[in-house]
DNA sequence: AACTATTTATAAGA
DNA sequence: TTCTTATAAATAGTT
């Protein structure tokens, strides 16, 4: 009897406390508030007993965001990323899950989407996982990155356009400076030559060059 | 009396309960075990029971990983970067503390530094904290970026370049076809006179330049 | 792992 | 939000 009553009591309440969404507004929010307080409470607990690292991160169904951290959310970041990737290059298959723990239920399903979503992102291709801003975010650092790196180039590609165009310059004004002095020698009676011939490669190769020529042995990649 | 003794009894418990590291061995391990599981349980039930996002990690004394997450971790990581990125980057005072939780005082000391550190990675300096493998990464990511936004611009300079050299080529020729037609002057008579003048921009004003000269507009940078 | 005594968390109500 | 209280849940110690 007593046993009885005790075991239809627990059912009742049971689904009293069934774990799903609340639906009043004003509970969910006083219920999020009390538990969040009460999680954060067990992960610091479980970190000052038990000498772990914990972070816990929670957003709201409002997008606001808590966290709890033992030492630095930042700091078990790093430390996720840099175990998970060792692990999921030497374990690229689903199969070994290097994690055992008893919540490996809600776990699990995850794990597989996350390690192939890992691995297509460490071979650079499909990014479109990543939303705008992430995107963004990654373009600025390429750009900060492509900045430092090309501005060595630039200059140096600058400096040999620079240096082929002062040649350049140097040349046509002795250009007309010959042309001038030929045109004098033309009045005094001889009558000219064609300046251009029908092909300028015709005499590349047995033309020596003097100082002003072009033949300047820029590197423009090395 | 029953009142005091049960407050006495109270002292004694909760001094066995104190939270403080578990320093015999096999006990720590049994209650991070267990604590574990419940702090994972909690975090479930508030992810269900409020809609919110949560992701719980856990590094054992031994260093094992351990973790649950309402979604995935990445994507709990994703958001949060998203989020305190945007936060530190509108308040960068200490003072303009954008959360609000009750272990705040857990918390507080390490937001200092985590947003001085957040700030100068955006900021492109300080890349120390990050280790070998995630900056040969990142590396990677900034070559690939590299190449497909420099290639268009080598491309324009290169063939930049290659006009130019083309152009002095031909000035070149044609200097020499003028040099020989000029010594051919000079040996039918004429004394010569110097080609080169003391300074080449004493004539660069009034030289008109025709199609061989070095006038090319080319826009280097756009 | 299972049990139990006890503490702790928390839902409901104020 | 905070307090109170009844009750459920977690867990330390023990087996």
């Amino acid at each position: 009897m007593l046993r009885t009553s005790r075991w239809v009591e627990k059912m009742t309440k049971s689904e009293v406390l069934e774990i799903k969404r609340i639906d009043n507004i004003a509970a969910r929010q006083v219920a999020f508030s009390k538990r969040k307080r009460g999680l954060f409470k067990k992960a610091n607990e479980l970190s000052t007993l038990c000498d772990a690292e914990i972070a816990v991160i929670v957003f709201s169904a409002a997008g606001k965001l808590f966290n709890y951290a033992s030492s630095s959310v930042e700091q078990v970041f790093e430390r996720y990323n840099h175990l998970t990737r060792i692990d999921k290059l030497q374990h690229p298959s689903v199969e070994l899950q290097p994690y055992s723990d008893t919540y490996n239920h809600f776990v699990m399903h995850k794990e597989v989407a996350d390690k192939t979503r890992e691995l297509s992102k460490l071979n650079g291709e499909e990014l479109q996982g990543l939303n705008a801003r992430e995107l963004h975010k990654l373009e600025k650092l390429l750009r900060k990155g492509l900045t430092r790196v090309s501005k060595a180039k630039d200059q140096r590609m600058v400096k040999d356009i620079t240096a082929l165009k002062r040649k350049g310059i140097e040349l046509t004004e002795d250009n007309q400076r010959l042309k001038q002095i030929q045109s004098l020698s033309n009045d005094q009676g001889q009558s000219s030559k064609s300046i251009k011939a029908s092909s300028p490669s015709d005499c590349v190769k047995d033309s020596d060059n003097n100082d002003t020529s072009l033949r300047l042995g820029l590197p423009l990649f090395n």
